[in-house]
DNA sequence: CCTTGTAATTGACCGTGGTCATTAATTGCT
DNA sequence: AGCAATTAATGACCACGGTCAATTACAAGG
């Protein structure tokens, strides 16, 4: 027969998260050493393996985290009326998307998994985000000849793609909204 | 004075790239160890990184290799005449960044860097792929309003999306090439 | 063919993620 | 309350990528 959880362990769970938010906070994702989570927490390492499977899966939490709370305040939004404004609507997002080279190979490891059977904070925050944006799709004056679900498909490949050339155009240095915006018009209102 | 590099360099350099690939060869690319690619070539372990920065440039290296062996074989053929027939052309070569979790992983890291000044061989691959599939699209039946350098990373943008998708669905087994057809019709040929 | 400066090599060492047999705490049952 | 069964926590240990001061091989000039 199966025992319910215990209180200590959510305790002890909610512990690390906390420990490892702070540590975030302070130094950033990529500095996060799980050693420093464990003792800041005041439990020992193996614990924390207790309750994560590995490393990025801690990370897989707290990144979706706050993709969550930015698709929040994007969802309340009304849909945009052209491409500008849309671009314009996401860059928070991608913004924070791109905070470091680090949280952005993060995500792109996990977003893959957005159709798998077990999905973790980031895939379900790449639902969400598809859902989002197709429903604004299906309200702008956007192309109709395709479903809005692969529209929104195509904007989430055109933002990885944007995202990632960031990366490298440190001195080249054309900003994000600049760089999405020519892919979305060509996507979202061909022959305009 | 600057001295010339010396040739043994260049033969313990080309020793540890050989015993590399006889391993990828033997058990694939996730499972090479840097210890055993020095054990085999019979240097110490300071000598790969005083070859190599780290163990992924040496994977940089030997991917871009094989991508460009791919690219290869796939400039020759004639421009394809619609999206079926670019989708086949293309297959090898994604077939071959998919053919494991790890190197698809790599890939995402490092063709990002496509604009940067120090650019590394998977990051050249894919400038070169975007000019061969510009050079197609110059040709076939697609769409005109828009330069066919961003049409050309549109389709990287798509294939790439498609890859991340392909991984996740294990259970629900789409294949690559149909998950990435409608996205190039779409894209490609939009409103037929 | 020795001397001297530079480039290449070495391997002991470190940091960090991750494991696992052992121990401690908790719960359910009587 | 006492006992057995289950779950959580522990920390010594391992694997593996990466570092660096010391050593060896090399090439050029006298």
């Amino acid at each position: 027969m199966k025992q319910a959880v215990q209180k200590r362990t959510l305790e002890t769970r909610a512990r690390l998260v906390a420990a490892a938010k702070g540590l975030v906070a302070a130094q950033g994702y990529a500095a996060l050493r799980v050693e420093d989570v464990v003792t800041k927490a005041g439990v020992a390492k193996g614990t924390f393996f207790a309750h994560f499977p590995d490393k990025d899966a801690l990370m897989d939490l707290l990144i979706g985290a706050e993709i969550d709370r930015h698709l929040d305040a994007i969802a309340d939004l009304p849909a945009p009326r052209d491409v500008d404004e849309f671009v314009t609507v996401l860059m928070p997002l991608l913004r924070f998307m791109t905070c470091e080279r680090y949280v952005f190979d993060v995500i792109l490891r996990h977003s893959g998994a957005a159709l798998a059977e077990e999905i973790g904070p980031i895939a379900t925050t790449f639902v969400r985000q598809a859902e989002v944006v197709a429903a604004w799709l299906d309200q702008g004056p956007f192309r109709r000849d395709v479903t809005p679900d692969l529209l929104a498909e195509g904007v989430q490949a055109f933002a990885t793609q944007a995202m990632a050339l960031h990366f490298c155009a440190l001195h080249n240095a054309v900003p994000l909204d600049q760089r999405l915006r020519p892919y979305l018009s060509a996507w979202l209102q061909p022959g305009i």
